[in-house]
DNA sequence: CTCGACGACATCCTATAGGATATATCCTAT
DNA sequence: ATAGGATATATCCTATAGGATGTCGTCGAG
Protein backbone atom coordinates (compact mmCIF):
# COMPACT_ATOMS: atom_id res chain seq x y z
CA UNK A 1 0.00 0.00 0.00
CA UNK A 2 2.42 2.93 1.00
CA UNK A 3 4.09 3.90 -1.72
CA UNK A 4 5.74 7.51 -0.52
CA UNK A 5 8.14 6.89 1.97
CA UNK A 6 9.36 10.24 2.70
CA UNK A 7 7.63 10.64 6.07
CA UNK A 8 8.70 13.77 8.06
CA UNK A 9 7.60 12.00 11.40
CA UNK A 10 7.93 8.26 11.37
CA UNK A 11 4.27 7.88 10.65
CA UNK A 12 3.08 4.18 12.53
CA UNK A 13 0.39 1.92 11.00
CA UNK A 14 -2.31 3.46 13.88
CA UNK A 15 -2.11 6.97 12.14
CA UNK A 16 -2.77 5.73 8.69
CA UNK A 17 -5.39 3.82 9.98
CA UNK A 18 -6.91 6.73 11.55
CA UNK A 19 -6.85 8.80 8.71
CA UNK A 20 -7.95 6.46 6.25
CA UNK A 21 -10.81 5.29 8.12
CA UNK A 22 -11.35 9.45 9.02
CA UNK A 23 -11.32 10.46 5.22
CA UNK A 24 -13.53 7.83 4.38
CA UNK A 25 -16.15 8.46 7.46
CA UNK A 26 -15.50 12.40 6.27
CA UNK A 27 -16.03 11.73 2.70
CA UNK A 28 -19.48 9.25 3.28
CA UNK A 29 -17.32 6.54 1.82
CA UNK A 30 -18.52 4.66 5.12
CA UNK A 31 -22.18 5.28 5.35
CA UNK A 32 -23.50 6.50 8.82
CA UNK A 33 -24.55 3.84 11.36
CA UNK A 34 -22.33 1.12 8.91
CA UNK A 35 -21.21 -1.74 10.89
CA UNK A 36 -17.16 -1.77 11.57
CA UNK A 37 -15.61 -5.05 12.20
CA UNK A 38 -12.25 -4.80 13.55
CA UNK A 39 -10.84 -7.43 11.84
CA UNK A 40 -12.81 -7.02 8.65
CA UNK A 41 -10.56 -3.83 8.48
CA UNK A 42 -7.55 -5.47 9.74
CA UNK A 43 -7.84 -7.64 6.44
CA UNK A 44 -9.17 -4.77 3.93
CA UNK A 45 -6.24 -2.24 5.10
CA UNK A 46 -3.78 -5.18 5.39
CA UNK A 47 -2.58 -5.25 8.52
CA UNK A 48 -3.26 -6.46 12.23
CA UNK A 49 -5.77 -5.67 14.36
CA UNK A 50 -4.06 -3.42 16.98
CA UNK A 51 -3.69 -0.54 14.97
CA UNK A 52 -6.69 -0.75 13.83
CA UNK A 53 -8.50 -1.43 17.41
CA UNK A 54 -6.05 2.24 18.35
CA UNK A 55 -7.81 4.24 15.25
CA UNK A 56 -11.28 3.24 16.67
CA UNK A 57 -10.40 3.97 20.27
CA UNK A 58 -9.45 7.40 19.09
CA UNK A 59 -12.17 8.28 16.40
CA UNK A 60 -14.56 7.10 19.51
CA UNK A 61 -13.47 9.99 21.29
CA UNK A 62 -13.68 12.40 18.50
CA UNK A 63 -17.16 10.96 17.87
CA UNK A 64 -16.99 9.71 14.86
CA UNK A 65 -17.91 5.97 15.60
CA UNK A 66 -20.05 4.33 18.40
CA UNK A 67 -18.63 1.36 20.58
CA UNK A 68 -20.82 -1.40 22.14
CA UNK A 69 -18.43 -3.24 24.74
CA UNK A 70 -18.70 -6.43 23.23
CA UNK A 71 -20.70 -5.68 20.09
CA UNK A 72 -18.54 -4.14 17.65
CA UNK A 73 -18.00 -0.56 16.36
CA UNK A 74 -20.15 1.26 13.97
CA UNK A 75 -19.97 4.66 12.17
CA UNK A 76 -21.76 6.97 14.31
CA UNK A 77 -25.61 7.75 12.78
CA UNK A 78 -26.71 11.07 11.43
CA UNK A 79 -27.56 13.81 12.94
CA UNK A 80 -30.88 14.36 13.77
CA UNK A 81 -32.29 17.54 13.88
CA UNK A 82 -32.02 18.66 17.56
CA UNK A 83 -28.06 17.53 17.05
CA UNK A 84 -28.06 19.60 13.97
CA UNK A 85 -29.52 22.24 15.66
CA UNK A 86 -27.43 22.13 18.47
CA UNK A 87 -24.21 21.92 16.56
CA UNK A 88 -25.13 25.59 14.00
CA UNK A 89 -25.76 26.84 17.36
CA UNK A 90 -22.50 26.00 18.64
CA UNK A 91 -20.26 27.28 15.43
CA UNK A 92 -22.46 30.63 15.88
CA UNK A 93 -20.91 30.58 18.86
CA UNK A 94 -17.47 30.14 18.02
CA UNK A 95 -16.58 31.36 14.46
CA UNK A 96 -17.62 34.46 14.74
CA UNK A 97 -15.46 35.21 17.13
CA UNK A 98 -12.73 33.08 15.28
CA UNK A 99 -13.19 35.56 12.30
CA UNK A 100 -12.96 38.43 14.25
CA UNK A 101 -10.08 37.60 16.13
CA UNK A 102 -8.53 36.95 12.45
CA UNK A 103 -9.69 40.12 11.70
CA UNK A 104 -7.84 41.97 14.85
CA UNK A 105 -4.68 39.48 14.92
CA UNK A 106 -1.63 41.65 15.90
CA UNK A 107 -0.07 42.94 12.82
CA UNK A 108 3.03 42.72 13.57
CA UNK A 109 3.46 39.24 13.15
CA UNK A 110 0.89 39.14 10.42
CA UNK A 111 1.79 36.42 8.26
CA UNK A 112 1.54 37.15 4.71
CA UNK A 113 1.33 32.96 3.18
CA UNK A 114 -1.63 32.75 5.45
CA UNK A 115 -3.86 35.24 4.11
CA UNK A 116 -2.50 34.22 0.74
CA UNK A 117 -3.37 30.91 1.12
CA UNK A 118 -7.32 31.98 3.22
CA UNK A 119 -7.98 34.22 0.09
CA UNK A 120 -7.10 30.67 -2.03
CA UNK A 121 -9.22 28.76 0.42
CA UNK A 122 -11.82 30.91 -0.07
CA UNK A 123 -12.27 29.77 -3.81
CA UNK A 124 -14.12 26.34 -4.47
CA UNK A 125 -11.66 24.57 -6.76
CA UNK A 126 -12.56 24.17 -10.07
CA UNK A 127 -16.19 23.31 -9.68
CA UNK A 128 -18.07 21.47 -12.56
CA UNK A 129 -21.78 20.47 -11.77
CA UNK A 130 -21.70 16.72 -13.37
CA UNK A 131 -18.43 15.22 -11.75
CA UNK A 132 -19.50 13.80 -8.80
CA UNK A 133 -15.89 14.27 -7.51
CA UNK A 134 -16.35 18.01 -6.81
CA UNK A 135 -18.77 17.43 -4.10
CA UNK A 136 -16.50 16.03 -1.98
CA UNK A 137 -13.74 18.00 -2.94
CA UNK A 138 -16.34 21.42 -2.17
CA UNK A 139 -16.82 20.07 1.08
CA UNK A 140 -13.51 19.28 1.92
CA UNK A 141 -12.68 22.89 0.98
CA UNK A 142 -15.28 24.28 3.07
CA UNK A 143 -13.57 22.59 6.22
CA UNK A 144 -10.03 23.17 5.55
CA UNK A 145 -11.46 27.76 4.99
CA UNK A 146 -13.50 27.17 8.05
CA UNK A 147 -10.34 25.60 9.97
CA UNK A 148 -7.71 27.87 8.44
CA UNK A 149 -9.87 30.69 10.02
CA UNK A 150 -9.59 29.08 13.30
CA UNK A 151 -5.72 29.25 13.23
CA UNK A 152 -5.87 32.56 11.95
CA UNK A 153 -7.81 33.38 15.06
CA UNK A 154 -4.51 32.65 17.21
CA UNK A 155 -6.42 30.58 19.95
CA UNK A 156 -5.33 27.14 19.66
CA UNK A 157 -8.14 25.79 22.02
CA UNK A 158 -10.66 27.61 19.75
CA UNK A 159 -9.27 26.19 16.80
CA UNK A 160 -9.39 23.00 17.92
CA UNK A 161 -12.88 23.14 18.87
CA UNK A 162 -13.99 24.38 15.89
CA UNK A 163 -12.40 21.34 13.98
CA UNK A 164 -14.07 18.98 15.66
CA UNK A 165 -17.32 20.68 15.23
CA UNK A 166 -16.71 19.97 11.36
CA UNK A 167 -15.84 17.29 11.74
CA UNK A 168 -19.73 16.30 12.95
CA UNK A 169 -21.07 18.60 10.25
CA UNK A 170 -19.88 15.42 8.06
CA UNK A 171 -22.49 13.03 9.61
CA UNK A 172 -25.42 15.22 8.47
CA UNK A 173 -25.94 14.00 4.64
CA UNK A 174 -26.38 17.36 2.46
CA UNK A 175 -26.88 18.09 -1.45
CA UNK A 176 -25.28 20.61 -2.46
CA UNK A 177 -26.29 21.80 -5.87
CA UNK A 178 -24.36 24.76 -8.16
CA UNK A 179 -26.00 27.28 -6.83
CA UNK A 180 -25.64 26.77 -2.86
CA UNK A 181 -21.68 26.65 -4.36
CA UNK A 182 -22.02 29.45 -5.54
CA UNK A 183 -23.20 31.39 -2.60
CA UNK A 184 -21.12 29.72 -0.42
CA UNK A 185 -18.09 30.67 -2.22
CA UNK A 186 -19.10 34.72 -2.36
CA UNK A 187 -19.67 34.52 1.39
CA UNK A 188 -16.33 33.09 2.02
CA UNK A 189 -14.34 35.84 -0.01
CA UNK A 190 -16.40 38.54 2.00
CA UNK A 191 -14.71 36.37 5.59
CA UNK A 192 -11.53 36.58 3.46
CA UNK A 193 -11.90 39.97 2.77
CA UNK A 194 -12.77 41.15 5.90
CA UNK A 195 -9.47 39.29 7.80
CA UNK A 196 -7.37 40.55 5.32
CA UNK A 197 -8.37 44.20 5.83
CA UNK A 198 -8.48 43.56 9.27
CA UNK A 199 -12.09 44.56 10.32
CA UNK A 200 -12.97 42.79 12.83
CA UNK A 201 -16.73 43.42 13.11
CA UNK A 202 -17.28 43.22 9.05
CA UNK A 203 -15.30 39.44 9.23
CA UNK A 204 -17.81 38.72 12.34
CA UNK A 205 -20.96 39.60 10.55
CA UNK A 206 -19.66 37.97 7.32
CA UNK A 207 -19.19 34.97 9.52
CA UNK A 208 -22.91 35.33 11.00
CA UNK A 209 -24.58 35.69 7.39
CA UNK A 210 -22.43 32.88 5.77
CA UNK A 211 -23.45 30.43 8.84
CA UNK A 212 -26.73 31.78 8.37
CA UNK A 213 -26.65 30.53 4.82
CA UNK A 214 -25.34 27.42 5.24
CA UNK A 215 -27.91 26.75 7.88
CA UNK A 216 -30.84 27.11 5.66
CA UNK A 217 -28.57 24.94 2.72
CA UNK A 218 -28.25 21.99 5.18
CA UNK A 219 -31.74 22.52 6.64
CA UNK A 220 -33.22 22.00 2.95
CA UNK A 221 -32.32 18.26 3.46
CA UNK A 222 -34.36 17.60 6.11
CA UNK A 223 -37.13 18.37 4.69
CA UNK A 224 -36.16 16.08 1.26
CA UNK A 225 -34.56 13.49 3.20
CA UNK A 226 -38.23 12.17 5.29
CA UNK A 227 -39.21 11.34 1.50
CA UNK A 228 -36.10 10.26 0.10
CA UNK A 229 -34.89 7.68 2.95
CA UNK A 230 -36.44 5.49 1.44
CA UNK A 231 -33.96 2.78 -0.14
CA UNK A 232 -31.07 1.69 2.73
CA UNK A 233 -29.26 -1.16 3.03
CA UNK B 1 -27.64 -19.99 35.34
CA UNK B 2 -25.94 -16.69 36.91
CA UNK B 3 -27.09 -14.73 39.51
CA UNK B 4 -25.61 -11.38 40.28
CA UNK B 5 -24.73 -10.43 36.88
CA UNK B 6 -25.95 -7.18 37.01
CA UNK B 7 -23.60 -5.20 35.47
CA UNK B 8 -25.20 -2.20 33.80
CA UNK B 9 -23.39 -2.10 30.73
CA UNK B 10 -20.50 -4.63 30.69
CA UNK B 11 -16.75 -2.33 31.49
CA UNK B 12 -14.08 -3.25 29.74
CA UNK B 13 -10.54 -3.57 30.77
CA UNK B 14 -10.14 -0.67 27.76
CA UNK B 15 -12.51 1.75 29.63
CA UNK B 16 -11.06 0.85 33.12
CA UNK B 17 -7.92 1.84 32.27
CA UNK B 18 -8.96 4.98 30.89
CA UNK B 19 -10.76 6.00 33.95
CA UNK B 20 -8.19 4.93 36.19
CA UNK B 21 -5.43 6.88 34.23
CA UNK B 22 -7.41 9.72 33.83
CA UNK B 23 -8.24 10.46 37.32
CA UNK B 24 -4.45 9.72 38.18
CA UNK B 25 -3.68 12.53 35.77
CA UNK B 26 -6.91 14.83 37.39
CA UNK B 27 -5.75 13.87 40.48
CA UNK B 28 -1.67 15.08 39.86
CA UNK B 29 -0.96 11.29 41.14
CA UNK B 30 1.06 11.22 37.84
CA UNK B 31 3.20 14.42 37.30
CA UNK B 32 2.81 16.39 34.07
CA UNK B 33 5.96 15.24 32.14
CA UNK B 34 5.90 12.14 33.57
CA UNK B 35 6.78 8.59 30.99
CA UNK B 36 4.21 6.49 30.67
CA UNK B 37 5.49 3.00 29.86
CA UNK B 38 3.08 0.65 28.21
CA UNK B 39 3.90 -2.68 29.97
CA UNK B 40 4.98 -0.73 33.00
CA UNK B 41 1.33 0.25 33.21
CA UNK B 42 0.23 -3.21 31.73
CA UNK B 43 2.14 -4.65 34.87
CA UNK B 44 1.12 -1.86 37.08
CA UNK B 45 -2.55 -2.30 36.85
CA UNK B 46 -2.30 -6.14 35.97
CA UNK B 47 -3.70 -6.60 32.35
CA UNK B 48 -2.75 -6.85 29.41
CA UNK B 49 -1.22 -4.36 27.11
CA UNK B 50 -3.83 -4.24 24.28
CA UNK B 51 -6.22 -2.50 26.89
CA UNK B 52 -3.39 0.13 27.90
CA UNK B 53 -2.65 0.60 24.29
CA UNK B 54 -6.77 2.01 23.60
CA UNK B 55 -7.14 3.74 26.93
CA UNK B 56 -3.40 5.58 26.02
CA UNK B 57 -5.06 6.30 22.49
CA UNK B 58 -8.33 8.13 23.60
CA UNK B 59 -6.29 10.13 26.10
CA UNK B 60 -4.22 11.18 23.16
CA UNK B 61 -6.88 12.67 21.07
CA UNK B 62 -7.93 14.43 24.38
CA UNK B 63 -4.98 15.97 24.83
CA UNK B 64 -4.26 14.84 27.72
CA UNK B 65 -1.21 12.48 27.49
CA UNK B 66 1.42 12.94 24.19
CA UNK B 67 3.12 10.11 22.17
CA UNK B 68 6.26 10.03 20.16
CA UNK B 69 5.58 7.88 17.60
CA UNK B 70 8.29 5.40 18.75
CA UNK B 71 9.26 6.34 21.77
CA UNK B 72 6.74 6.32 23.94
CA UNK B 73 3.50 8.21 25.72
CA UNK B 74 4.06 11.09 28.54
CA UNK B 75 1.71 13.00 30.58
CA UNK B 76 1.04 16.30 28.67
CA UNK B 77 3.08 18.99 30.49
CA UNK B 78 2.12 21.77 31.99
CA UNK B 79 0.68 24.08 30.95
CA UNK B 80 2.43 27.51 29.69
CA UNK B 81 1.36 31.15 30.24
CA UNK B 82 0.10 31.56 27.03
CA UNK B 83 -1.74 28.20 27.05
CA UNK B 84 -3.32 28.98 30.57
CA UNK B 85 -4.24 32.63 29.16
CA UNK B 86 -5.83 30.96 25.77
CA UNK B 87 -8.04 28.27 28.53
CA UNK B 88 -9.51 30.84 30.70
CA UNK B 89 -9.93 32.76 27.25
CA UNK B 90 -12.12 29.79 26.05
CA UNK B 91 -14.02 29.20 29.07
CA UNK B 92 -15.00 32.92 29.22
CA UNK B 93 -16.21 32.17 25.43
CA UNK B 94 -18.31 29.11 26.64
CA UNK B 95 -18.99 29.24 30.21
CA UNK B 96 -21.06 32.48 31.10
CA UNK B 97 -23.08 31.51 27.63
CA UNK B 98 -23.82 27.84 29.35
CA UNK B 99 -24.87 30.04 32.60
CA UNK B 100 -27.37 32.31 30.66
CA UNK B 101 -29.29 28.97 29.06
CA UNK B 102 -29.45 27.13 32.14
CA UNK B 103 -30.92 29.96 33.82
CA UNK B 104 -33.16 30.77 30.74
CA UNK B 105 -34.14 26.47 29.96
CA UNK B 106 -37.58 25.81 29.27
CA UNK B 107 -39.57 25.84 32.69
CA UNK B 108 -41.48 23.15 31.96
CA UNK B 109 -38.73 20.36 31.66
CA UNK B 110 -37.57 21.69 34.79
CA UNK B 111 -35.73 18.89 36.59
CA UNK B 112 -36.10 19.05 40.16
CA UNK B 113 -33.46 16.97 41.16
CA UNK B 114 -30.89 18.73 38.99
CA UNK B 115 -31.46 21.79 40.44
CA UNK B 116 -30.97 20.81 44.02
CA UNK B 117 -28.07 18.90 42.99
CA UNK B 118 -26.49 21.73 41.13
CA UNK B 119 -27.06 23.83 44.93
CA UNK B 120 -25.31 20.79 46.78
CA UNK B 121 -22.48 20.80 44.25
CA UNK B 122 -21.80 24.65 44.74
CA UNK B 123 -20.88 23.77 48.26
CA UNK B 124 -17.05 22.45 48.91
CA UNK B 125 -17.51 19.38 50.49
CA UNK B 126 -16.29 19.57 54.40
CA UNK B 127 -13.14 20.91 53.66
CA UNK B 128 -10.11 20.96 56.49
CA UNK B 129 -7.27 23.12 55.49
CA UNK B 130 -4.78 20.44 56.91
CA UNK B 131 -6.37 17.37 55.26
CA UNK B 132 -4.33 16.64 52.19
CA UNK B 133 -6.81 15.05 50.80
CA UNK B 134 -9.31 17.81 50.42
CA UNK B 135 -7.86 20.04 48.25
CA UNK B 136 -8.06 17.15 45.70
CA UNK B 137 -11.86 16.90 46.67
CA UNK B 138 -12.16 20.36 46.06
CA UNK B 139 -10.85 20.49 42.35
CA UNK B 140 -13.31 17.29 41.43
CA UNK B 141 -16.15 19.41 43.23
CA UNK B 142 -15.40 22.22 40.75
CA UNK B 143 -14.98 20.37 38.20
CA UNK B 144 -18.65 18.23 38.82
CA UNK B 145 -19.74 22.16 39.01
CA UNK B 146 -18.93 23.13 35.99
CA UNK B 147 -19.84 20.06 34.23
CA UNK B 148 -23.06 20.30 36.08
CA UNK B 149 -24.01 23.89 34.45
CA UNK B 150 -22.77 22.67 31.07
CA UNK B 151 -25.37 19.93 31.34
CA UNK B 152 -28.17 22.12 32.50
CA UNK B 153 -27.79 24.26 29.34
CA UNK B 154 -29.35 22.41 27.26
CA UNK B 155 -27.00 21.94 24.56
CA UNK B 156 -24.55 18.75 24.89
CA UNK B 157 -21.84 20.17 22.44
CA UNK B 158 -21.22 22.72 24.56
CA UNK B 159 -21.62 20.43 27.84
CA UNK B 160 -18.63 18.57 25.83
CA UNK B 161 -16.05 21.38 25.16
CA UNK B 162 -16.63 22.35 28.73
CA UNK B 163 -15.72 19.63 29.85
CA UNK B 164 -13.38 19.12 27.70
CA UNK B 165 -11.38 22.52 29.40
CA UNK B 166 -11.64 21.28 32.74
CA UNK B 167 -9.92 18.48 31.81
CA UNK B 168 -6.71 20.98 30.55
CA UNK B 169 -7.28 22.84 33.72
CA UNK B 170 -6.12 19.96 35.90
CA UNK B 171 -2.86 20.18 34.07
CA UNK B 172 -2.04 23.58 35.93
CA UNK B 173 -0.36 23.26 38.98
CA UNK B 174 -2.24 25.43 41.56
CA UNK B 175 -2.01 25.80 45.02
CA UNK B 176 -5.20 26.63 46.35
CA UNK B 177 -5.36 28.63 50.15
CA UNK B 178 -7.96 27.99 52.89
CA UNK B 179 -9.33 31.54 51.42
CA UNK B 180 -9.69 30.59 48.16
CA UNK B 181 -12.35 28.02 48.65
CA UNK B 182 -14.34 30.26 50.68
CA UNK B 183 -14.37 32.87 47.70
CA UNK B 184 -14.94 29.79 45.13
CA UNK B 185 -17.47 28.82 47.11
CA UNK B 186 -19.42 31.91 47.42
CA UNK B 187 -19.22 32.54 43.64
CA UNK B 188 -20.47 28.86 42.59
CA UNK B 189 -23.49 29.75 45.03
CA UNK B 190 -24.15 32.77 43.80
CA UNK B 191 -24.38 30.98 39.96
CA UNK B 192 -26.80 28.00 41.16
CA UNK B 193 -28.83 30.66 42.88
CA UNK B 194 -29.22 32.62 39.96
CA UNK B 195 -29.80 29.76 37.67
CA UNK B 196 -32.53 28.47 39.89
CA UNK B 197 -34.07 31.40 40.11
CA UNK B 198 -34.24 31.46 36.09
CA UNK B 199 -32.13 34.85 36.20
CA UNK B 200 -29.88 34.49 32.74
CA UNK B 201 -28.53 37.90 32.96
CA UNK B 202 -27.62 37.27 36.76
CA UNK B 203 -26.31 34.16 35.83
CA UNK B 204 -23.89 34.81 32.61
CA UNK B 205 -22.65 37.63 34.86
CA UNK B 206 -22.09 35.59 38.19
CA UNK B 207 -20.14 33.02 35.58
CA UNK B 208 -18.21 36.22 34.71
CA UNK B 209 -17.16 37.30 37.73
CA UNK B 210 -15.99 33.91 39.32
CA UNK B 211 -13.98 32.98 36.32
CA UNK B 212 -12.61 36.55 36.78
CA UNK B 213 -11.57 35.24 40.50
CA UNK B 214 -10.74 32.29 39.35
CA UNK B 215 -8.33 33.24 36.75
CA UNK B 216 -6.98 35.57 39.60
CA UNK B 217 -6.16 32.98 41.91
CA UNK B 218 -4.71 30.52 39.66
CA UNK B 219 -2.29 33.06 37.71
CA UNK B 220 -0.64 33.62 41.48
CA UNK B 221 0.74 29.75 41.00
CA UNK B 222 3.00 31.59 38.27
CA UNK B 223 4.65 34.22 39.86
CA UNK B 224 5.50 31.60 42.40
CA UNK B 225 6.68 29.53 38.82
CA UNK B 226 9.02 31.42 37.80
CA UNK B 227 11.17 31.03 40.86
CA UNK B 228 10.81 27.42 41.56
CA UNK B 229 11.01 25.97 37.94
CA UNK B 230 14.27 24.45 39.08
CA UNK B 231 14.89 20.96 37.61
CA UNK B 232 12.69 20.59 34.65
CA UNK B 233 13.28 20.01 31.12
C1' DC C 1 38.78 17.76 28.01
C1' DT C 2 35.34 17.45 24.32
C1' DC C 3 33.26 15.28 20.58
C1' DG C 4 31.95 11.38 17.83
C1' DA C 5 30.96 6.50 17.13
C1' DC C 6 29.82 1.90 18.60
C1' DG C 7 27.17 -1.49 21.16
C1' DA C 8 23.82 -3.22 24.69
C1' DC C 9 19.50 -2.44 26.68
C1' DA C 10 14.80 -1.23 27.12
C1' DT C 11 10.68 -0.17 24.89
C1' DC C 12 7.49 0.14 21.42
C1' DC C 13 5.11 -1.91 17.41
C1' DT C 14 3.10 -5.74 15.02
C1' DA C 15 1.27 -10.34 14.48
C1' DT C 16 -1.10 -14.47 15.88
C1' DA C 17 -3.69 -17.72 18.99
C1' DG C 18 -7.12 -18.89 22.44
C1' DG C 19 -11.12 -17.88 25.55
C1' DA C 20 -15.53 -15.49 26.15
C1' DT C 21 -19.63 -13.33 24.59
C1' DA C 22 -23.46 -11.54 21.60
C1' DT C 23 -26.20 -12.46 17.63
C1' DA C 24 -28.64 -15.31 14.34
C1' DT C 25 -30.73 -19.57 12.90
C1' DC C 26 -33.38 -23.47 13.55
C1' DC C 27 -36.27 -26.48 16.08
C1' DT C 28 -39.97 -27.67 19.13
C1' DA C 29 -44.11 -26.98 21.82
C1' DT C 30 -48.46 -24.64 22.51
C1' DA D 1 -48.73 -19.90 13.08
C1' DT D 2 -46.25 -17.87 16.77
C1' DA D 3 -43.36 -17.77 20.77
C1' DG D 4 -39.66 -19.55 23.37
C1' DG D 5 -35.34 -21.85 23.82
C1' DA D 6 -31.08 -24.23 22.51
C1' DT D 7 -27.35 -24.58 19.42
C1' DA D 8 -23.89 -22.77 16.06
C1' DT D 9 -21.37 -19.17 14.13
C1' DA D 10 -19.03 -14.90 13.96
C1' DT D 11 -16.97 -11.41 16.44
C1' DC D 12 -14.81 -9.21 20.03
C1' DC D 13 -11.52 -9.19 23.96
C1' DT D 14 -7.32 -10.61 26.04
C1' DA D 15 -2.74 -12.56 26.27
C1' DT D 16 1.79 -13.70 24.60
C1' DA D 17 5.82 -13.88 21.31
C1' DG D 18 8.93 -11.95 17.93
C1' DG D 19 10.88 -8.10 15.08
C1' DA D 20 12.23 -3.28 14.81
C1' DT D 21 13.55 1.05 16.60
C1' DG D 22 15.12 4.70 19.78
C1' DT D 23 17.91 5.71 23.80
C1' DC D 24 21.61 5.58 26.92
C1' DG D 25 26.21 4.49 28.43
C1' DT D 26 30.86 3.55 27.36
C1' DC D 27 34.98 3.87 24.79
C1' DG D 28 38.41 5.91 21.89
C1' DA D 29 40.40 9.66 19.02
C1' DG D 30 41.55 14.40 18.32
Amino acid sequence: MGEALVWPERQTLADEAYTELKSRIMQSGLEPGAKLSIDGLAKRLEISQTPIREALARLEIEGLVERRPLSGYKVTSLLTEDEFEDLFDMRGLLEPVAAARAAGRDPDRHEGDLEQNLRALARTPEFSADAPLSRLEFTEADKRFHNCVGRLSGSRMLAQAIDRLDAHLHLHRSHIGSKAIEETEAEHLAIAEAIIERKPLTAEEAMRRHLNGSHARHAAAFGRADAAVGPRE
